[in-house]
DNA sequence: AAAAAAAATTGACTTAAGTCAATTTTCAAA
DNA sequence: TTTGAAAATTGACTTAAGTCAATTTTTTTT
């Protein structure tokens, strides 16, 4: 149950098996159905969650109820609302499943307890972090620089064959543009 | 020299005179005039920078030679190319001073030495990289759900005061919009 | 397999921001 | 302090995406 997660980390650090098992220890393993939400707005947010299987999208409800899709995360991603959890306030982003899935959850005191007995993981969530704020940067850079219809290809891009997952709509909704206009684009592009 | 980013770094972390010494002896200070550049896009990026005083902008030029602006830093933020500096390749960003400014540079080398020595500056940097992340999800979903009018005076209660020391037109820029656009939105919202 | 619901597409029209050009204001250098 | 350059503003027009409504296609449920 834990392979995926294992694999992961050691991406990024090295564990002895006492590691491991401080670690695996303190994890949770839950499932969804499609649908399901993990986090809803207003939640204390307690868990961090890794993607073992499945495809989640967390997202903002506006003041008019419309939604607003911030990240997909499927299988080795990882997914919360981070200002909820780091400061313990209420969320503003909601989290459901897109499909039948499985997380890993870590409970935040479980987590300072592990930063301080095994402070690798601080370096760990360090490197990941620096990666995913890097990659925010760069989806602001597109945005600002590119065309609907490039960035659209760059989704493509870069969430390899998700579009089999994930409807339209939810697609143009995370580009910021309506489906009607991504329909538009896309027959564009498929008669090049 | 050191007195600010110490004061920054104890708002995080508490550290023992001999950290704080371990800290500082691999610190280097550099100033900037006015329009002079600390990173140039292409660069070998082996430092990362937090802003003593001044104020600058990190930046991508375009195929069309347009420039977009990702980010400013005044006093207390870091910046760099972060992928660069973290990846080692070569920069894509261009950062400049806006006015003239005083940076305190670390080296990657230095940096990584820190960590193994002082695990302490790995929590650091895990907190401010949270945060960042954080702060450029806000954005991310500003741009989703306001309107340029919001996104701009949301800019005003971020970056307060700033508008004395940055143009209009940079702002617009860092805002995704053209300057006669931004200047419309001021005009409206003076007539209210 | 049929029926219902959800998603995607298409067309006609609207709108907010972009473009381009001219003018005014502000700032900086000589 | 003047002068030139840069920045900001304004008006007229264009354009890309949004809106709304109807229709078709796909998916889900019974």
């Amino acid at each position: 149950m834990f392979g995926s997660i294992l694999e992961h980390i050691k991406e990024y650090i090295d564990l002895t098996d006492l590691e491991i098992e401080q670690f695996t220890s303190v994890l949770i393993v839950k499932k969804l159905r499609k649908r399901q939400f993990l986090i809803e707005e207003g939640d204390r947010v307690n868990y961090q969650y890794f993607v073992v299987s499945g495809c989640l999208k967390a997202y903002e409800v506006d003041g008019n109820g419309e939604e607003h899709i911030i990240q997909f995360a499927r299988e080795n991603w990882w997914i919360s609302d981070f200002k909820a959890f780091f400061d313990q306030v209420q969320s503003r982003l909601n989290i459901d499943a897109i499909e039948e899935s499985t997380v890993i959850g870590i409970e935040k005191n479980d987590l300072e307890e592990l930063y301080l007995k095994v402070p690798k993981f601080e370096r760990f969530f360090r490197i990941k972090l620096t990666r995913a704020y890097v990659a925010l940067q760069n989806r602001i850079l597109s945005s600002l620089e590119k065309t609907n219809e490039e960035q659209y290809l760059e989704f493509q891009q870069a969430y390899p064959n998700i579009e089999q997952r994930i409807p339209n709509y939810m697609i143009a909704n995370y580009l910021g543009i309506k489906p009607e206009s991504l329909s538009r684009i896309r027959k564009r592009l498929v008669s090049r």
